[in-house]
DNA sequence: ATACTTTTTGCAACCGGTTGCCGAACCCGA
DNA sequence: TCGGGTTCGGCAACCGGTTGCAAAAAGTAT
């Protein structure tokens, strides 16, 4: 059926072991039977049967990628710009969604384990220990979550929330609102931690949310009781919802409350009003997170941690308050 | 290092064939041995090494999914069924996104036709041509595009159009206008159809556009100009943009202008005004489009055409003309 | 020309499963 | 107790590559 590395043997004369090295080891045969060999590959069509060699080397050339949820618009970026520098390097990525639940996050960890050579965790939702167990079945490198000893890639969200918060009481704002998302967030635990390092303000700390748009909308009663007119919201989703919610209660976004994003989503620069927001360079995340797992699959030493820092973009959610 | 079918074997005291036998095929070992050699594979941690398996069953238990645009949120619930689905046959999912690229898309497929049993082409931008040449080097599924011949699983975007063009209609719209999209596209074209096939109205086709935000603000001064008070959008990102390129240009949406999208994506429940739009059942595409695929890896027979409705949703974009 | 390197190639085992074939064990009825 | 039919399990080849080892070839020094 296929065209196997013995079909090019047998048609340019020489043994399997010799076209298997002509194209994995370069060196080892003499520069006039490889460009023979390899004219011969070509010409049948020859390609390496990944399977095969993956029984022997041990290395499937696969990354697992696991999101919470792909339909959340902060991820697509960072997968596309994974997969790029996969590809890149010969890899090739399963992107797997664990529709934000710890338990399906764990079986398809497990389940991709065997096929993988590592696995990019974004914004797990696992507890700790649960991420240190796994780790010893296949290298890890997380994105958006701090655990010791792992390697990791962070956006500094601590920083864009002091610069939220610094924003919005720059502008009179006097009580704040920090809308976190879900529990086991790391992003949310930072934020919350710039949050009560911020002096001379309140910041009521509403949640847990779910980090959609309808977490956001829900949010919108809990936002108008804690009587806050500034409001950090867990992402641009979530601030999206919010404003929505307000709306419906009849509060303007930005005249009675001023409401900031993260991660500047492309539907943020297109709602009305425009979405004040913290950026994240997710692209560069997924870029930067391969080639450590990568590194990592190679070299055992999986440690390193990187921190990639966030912007605050002034857009028209947050205006001036009412004194 | 990891534990393989031979310890397993040593360990409950039988041949390896047994083993591969009691799970690939319970029928034919003695139930007694089997529950046997079960437990002790389980105690031990055992999990078949599925390029092992692969190598001589010639199925990597794997598919491919290509999208134009991850990013587009039109995707992200149909990745999510097709994944689940592929989940519950024991399959795994390699999503690769082609950035709307045709020679990105063909160089994606090529490479991973030998690593996978199947691929899900949606609405891929190719020529016929092509797509037919390389149908012979592995099986496909069609999402949102007709090939003559191949499994193919369409939303009916044609009647969806339809029942856009007669809401504007209804409406009293006189000068209608169809933003289209990419020009590979089916969807467009079955919307030019629809547009075309639409009596007693004029529909102006302003396009290609780029099928995001964007496209649509972009286009945005071509519906000015083009007279139309009605419009159907290519998609809800194009109308979400659009109707932003609108508001830039004091144009108002319902009150001067309506436009519908297609796709009914959260954004646009969300979006003010709120979007009125076509939903397709992009879960529902993505689950049958693997069952189909999966179908047609086990038996060659890899045609049939499932066609899944769409539904007109009103809400706030589209409005009365004013005469 | 001989001995000794170094480069290039072939040989064959191996990775971890699957599967066709065959014999052993077991069941049944006569 | 024996023949015939099932069921069960073992044997071994095979899938398509990779790789350690050794032989062959080519190059170098003496």
């Amino acid at each position: 059926m296929a065209v196997t590395i013995r079909d090019v043997a047998r048609a340019s004369g020489v043994h399997v072991s010799t076209v298997s090295r002509a194209f994995s080891a370069p060196h080892l045969v003499n520069p006039e039977t490889r460009t023979r060999v390899l004219a011969v590959a070509d010409d049948l069509g020859y390609r390496p049967n990944r399977a095969a060699r993956a029984l022997t080397t041990g290395r499937t050339h696969n990354l697992g990628l696991i999101v919470a949820d792909i339909s959340n618009p902060f991820f697509p970026p960072l997968i596309k710009a994974a997969q790029e520098q996969a590809r890149l390097r010969d890899y090739h990525v399963f992107v797997a969604d664990t529709d934000e639940d710890p338990k399906v996050e764990e079986d398809l960890i497990q389940t991709l384990t065997k096929q993988v050579d590592g696995v990019l965790l974004c914004s797990p939702r696992l507890t700790n220990r649960t991420i240190e167990r796994l780790r010893e079945e296949v290298p890890f490198v997380l994105v958006n979550r701090r655990v010791k000893g792992m390697a990791t890639v962070l956006m500094d969200v601590a920083r864009g929330a002091r610069l939220a918060f610094e924003h919005l009481t720059a502008l009179g704002h006097r009580r704040l609102a920090l809308v976190t998302g879900p529990s086991g967030s790391w992003t949310s635990k930072e934020m919350q931690e710039a949050a009560a390092a911020t002096r001379d303000v309140d910041v009521a700390f509403l949640g847990p949310n779910q980090p959609t748009e309808l977490g956001g909308l829900a949010a919108a009663a809990d936002v108008i009781a804690s009587g806050a007119t500034g409001v950090l919201a867990y992402n641009d989703l979530v601030a999206i919802g919010l404003i929505e919610g307000l709306a419906e209660r009849g509060v303007d976004v930005p005249g009675d409350i001023s409401v900031i994003g993260v991660d500047d989503i492309v539907a943020g620069r297109l709602s009305r009003p425009k979405l004040t927001t913290i950026a994240m360079p997710t692209a560069a995340a997924g870029r930067i997170a391969v080639d450590m797992l990568l590194q990592s699959v190679d070299s055992q030493a999986a440690t390193g941690v990187t921190m990639l820092e966030t912007t605050l973009i002034v857009r028209e959610s947050t205006g001036e308050a009412h004194t």
